[in-house]
DNA sequence: TCTGGGGTCCTATTCCTA
DNA sequence: TCTGTAGGAATAGGACCC
């Protein structure tokens, strides 16, 4: 294949494909959020995240923006650059209420919706423009009713595939400044034709995939552009990324983007993890840490009526070192007990001593729990502690979460049953519990 | 004063088995 | 029985996304 016939192929794909993409994204979702709910924070600038010092910025404001502010920054530095921010601590379920609601509405126009995140969502409305009007009246529609009904400013992009779409709700959005927010189209559609005219000029940072250690890569045979990465061989390409990421972003620098908008996908993987405002050291410390975060993931696990045959741990040590152990069992388990049993197994691989800043749990391997098909005693067991969870899962939702939880905790952390969204963002500045389950090491 | 949390996907290596 | 090999599963880590 060489690169001279690359737009005419291009072209016949996109004439072929022709489907009409929207993609959704929230402007500063989570501070806007915050902002509807309390009048006093408009016109200040308003970070979202923890506040501790090993806290990120997980959304912020243009306000904030201004002052060089973005999220996954350290909430220190962003202390640093916007002394007078409000912080915030976010607040998961209420974003997932908003999130549901403009999903509604999106379903209103199409089934076909994916959700990336909270705050953005793929819509193939490939299907709709015949009742709805075209892509780009199917946009302004949703942007207007998400504004109108919900309050919450989004922008908009339209184009033929996902890739092209996204780029365009990107270059839909407003432009921080200090003298004042630049307001941004809102919707900005890339019609048939006009892919490569729009594509090639960005950064190659731009592509989907594209991060900072292919970044750099691509640096070395001074690719800087779309355009750039378009004309390397794909052989060189190949020989530098591999053969399946090489490929993909050739495709994509041609604008050739076949994925699917998906609505409802399966997940693959679940899992908790938290940073400690404070290093572990003990194995026992690690231990009470572990059995609460196999309760939570084998409560979403039971939830989402899945079970998980891999169990992964996932280890940073203070330095920020970090590992991943796993196991992989007979049959798929959503059993707390025998999650955290593993996880603890795991852990016995590694010395904590010089300090834990992380640890995580994560279910993988998914599948529908199975009647286990091992001995009497092995299959009683199990069983018997699924019925338990389900029973405590149910006084749970009765009574809150401290109501009941694993036995190891009582007296330890005060029920302090972690949930999805608990300190989703860092640790606070006060360490929520007592270090003495550290067994008094001193160190810090 | 560094660096969150919840994911997905890809690659390289190791181990087991036929 | 021993050895080499190929393929698949498991494992570990890295990169990336929001």
């Amino acid at each position: 294949m060489s690169s001279g016939s690359e737009p005419t192929q291009h072209a016949e794909r996109a004439g072929r494909a022709s489907r009409t993409i929207l993609h959704v994204d929230m402007d500063s979702f989570y501070a806007s959020v915050e902002m509807l709910l309390d009048a006093s924070l408009v016109g200040k600038p308003v970070i979202v995240g923890g506040d501790g010092a090993r806290g990120v910025v997980a959304s912020c404001n243009y306000e904030a923006r201004a002052y060089g502010v973005h999220s996954a920054m350290s909430s220190m530095q962003a202390k640093r650059l916007c002394p007078h921010a409000v912080f915030v601590h976010g607040r998961y379920d209420t974003y997932a209420e908003f999130s549901s609601r403009f999903h509604e509405i999106f379903r209103s126009y199409t089934p076909v919706v994916e959700g990336i995140s909270l705050d953005e969502a793929f819509l193939d409305v490939t299907g709709a423009t015949g009742l709805f009007g075209g892509g780009a009246q199917i946009a302004h529609d949703i942007r207007r009713r998400v504004w109108e009904e919900l309050g919450l400013p989004c922008a908009v992009g339209v184009g033929p595939n996902k890739l092209l779409a996204k780029l365009a709700s990107k270059a839909a959005k407003p432009t921080p400044s200090r003298k004042g927010t630049i307001p941004g189209k809102g919707v900005v559609v890339i019609e048939t034709g006009s892919e490569l005219e729009f594509l090639h000029p960005l950064p190659v940072r731009a592509l989907w995939g594209v991060g900072p250690a292919t970044q750099q890569r691509l640096e070395r045979f001074g690719i800087r552009t779309v355009k750039d990465l378009a004309e390397l061989p794909l052989d060189t390409l190949v020989g530098a990324l591999g053969r399946v990421s090489g490929r993909h972003l050739h495709d994509l620098a041609w604008a050739r983007d076949d994925r699917p908008v998906v609505a409802e996908a399966e997940a693959k993987s679940i899992g908790h993890e938290e940073t400690y405002a404070r290093d572990l050291h003990t194995f026992e410390a690690c231990d009470l840490e572990l059995v609460r975060m196999a309760d939570a993931v084998a409560a979403r696990l039971r939830k989402h009526d899945l079970a998980g045959r891999t169990i992964t741990l996932k280890v940073r040590f203070h330095d920020f070192h970090t590992i991943t152990r796993s196991h992989t069992l007979p049959t798929p388990t959503a059993t707390a007990r025998l999650i955290a049993d593993v996880a603890k197994d795991l852990l016995r691989q590694v010395d904590p001593s010089p300090g834990v800043r992380l640890l995580g749990v994560t279910a993988s391997n998914l599948g529908k729990p199975v009647a286990e098909q091992l001995t009497l005693d092995e299959t009683m067991r199990p069983a018997a502690a699924d019925r338990a969870a389900e029973a405590i899962e149910e006084v749970r939702r009765k009574f809150g979460d401290a109501a009941v939880g694993p036995a190891a905790l009582v007296g330890r952390s005060g029920l302090r049953v972690k949930r999805q969204g608990d300190t989703q963002w860092g640790p606070s500045t006060e360490p929520p519990r007592s270090e003495s389950s550290d067994g008094g090491s001193g160190r810090e």
